[in-house]
DNA sequence: TAGTGGTCTAGACCACTTC
DNA sequence: AAGTGGTCTAGACCACTAA
């Protein structure tokens, strides 16, 4: 594929806009000129006005509101997550009562301020089963949440656990918040599986459908999916999750020493 | 701006295509239908159906071969990398011949295997300056290289050194290879600026429309934007450096303590 | 030269927002 | 009800690829 064989009208009306909205001619929120302004601006028809539209939406300079315009996105706040985030300090103190209510257990959705989580057992997947150690099918907890912030998402955390780690404890009441901060983390102290060292993977791609829906993410935001192991200081994985950020709204930030 | 306002035949069409390369039908490399042909097929106009194409393409799923036709496409090898790139033994061994040769400097712009380098004197912009402790404008050396595995660009790397760390040394030598591996880190711990801690903060976002080009990128890959500082056992900054990189190829890796 | 992707026009209808 | 973004058709021309 070679870059921009034909560079059309559209492309054309797209980079005047997106000049002038790199120079402040539009600020954020400022709403862009309609499609049919730019169809008689331009003398192009509404197809072509309109894919210049798109196109920035694309890059996600721009977001469209159906029946009402194009405004230049807002810059949200960026959270910058580091490894400070699983600090003991943070969970030392949680509240950690332990809930045995099996009748409400199940995929029951709970939501409460901030996240919205359900709990289930499931087979492990592939990716699961290798980082848990456990055999591929075998039953595992799946903890997943929805993170929000603002009464817009954030991202999504899916905690996998070794059912004799997690039976009993608050990590499989489905009510959010409980075992919410630190990931639970307190909970598995209690137990012996106190965590001690992690593994962060990351990569950025393009959202499925599906996530773009959940996410609420305008066209063209990329998300970007971490890969946590949590092991104990003995070696033993005691968490496996996998998260699906935003990107947009993060950045990560690791601090190391270079090795021998 | 709604989630999918109205879900006309194109998306059909996307969809439809999407669940035969999910399921194999269309494996790697693979052809698909011709726009003609799901014009005929879906009894759409020539329009729709090139959307569903673009669609896809944006999606990262197919690249289209101008004048030859849309390709499922391939998957390409993924680098983990992880802090172990920057490991002392990698770059101990390193040649690091100094080179004097001023006549040779400036903006001239060398290739070799694998990497494409310039070298520049340039003022500080507000990030290098706060990195590097210099004041905003304040001359620095730049070195910009462009990343390539298989004749296809990676990554760009921009590294930023104060001139007083650098000059006189094979980094500020223009030909590529020379200062290559270990970001030139031999040469400064010869100067006893040896690195020893690092951080690094990502972030992903789509490209503009400069770095595509640069890097080649097809429609609908994200990138993702790595900014590294370096220090000393002194915690003096010796380097600042931002990359490029083209999300797909690469997964980065962190292993870390919980902190207290 | 034939086939293919990329772009465009002109006109139309629909879905949603705003008043 | 008026304005706006989203989608579609039918037909056209251009740019590039491959034989």
């Amino acid at each position: 594929m070679s870059p921009e064989p034909q560079t059309g009208s559209a492309s054309r009306i797209a980079a005047d806009l997106r000049a002038a909205i790199a120079d402040g001619r539009f600020g954020p929120g400022a709403k862009l000129p309609t499609v049919r302004d730019l169809t008689e601006q331009y003398g192009v028809s509404r197809n072509t006005a309109s894919k210049a539209i798109a196109q920035l939406a694309a890059e996600g300079l721009i977001t469209t509101r159906y029946g009402s315009g194009a405004y230049v996105r807002e810059t949200h706040q960026v959270r910058h997550v580091g490894p400070h985030r699983y600090a003991r300090s943070r969970w030392a103190a949680t509240t950690t009562e332990a809930h045995q209510d099996e009748s409400n257990n199940g995929d029951t959705i709970t939501r409460q301020g901030g996240q919205t989580q359900t709990v289930n057992r499931v087979p492990a997947d592939e990716r699961v089963a290798a980082a848990l150690g456990v055999e591929v099918g075998a039953e595992v907890v799946e903890r997943d949440r929805l993170m929000t912030s603002d009464d817009t998402p954030t991202h999504t955390m899916t905690s996998y656990y070794r059912p004799e780690d997690v039976d009993g404890t608050a990590i499989v009441d489905p009510r959010p918040g409980i075992a919410g901060r630190g990931g639970g983390y307190a909970i598995l102290a209690e137990r012996g599986l106190e965590p001690q060292r992690m593994v962060e993977d990351l990569f950025a791609r393009m959202p499925t459908t599906e996530e773009a829906e959940r996410l609420k993410l305008p066209p063209g935001e990329p998300v970007v999916e971490v890969h946590r192991i949590t092991r104990t200081a003995e070696g033993r994985v005691v968490e496996y999750a996998e998260g699906v950020h935003a990107a947009s709204r993060f950045v990560w930030s690791y601090p190391f020493d270079i090795p021998d």
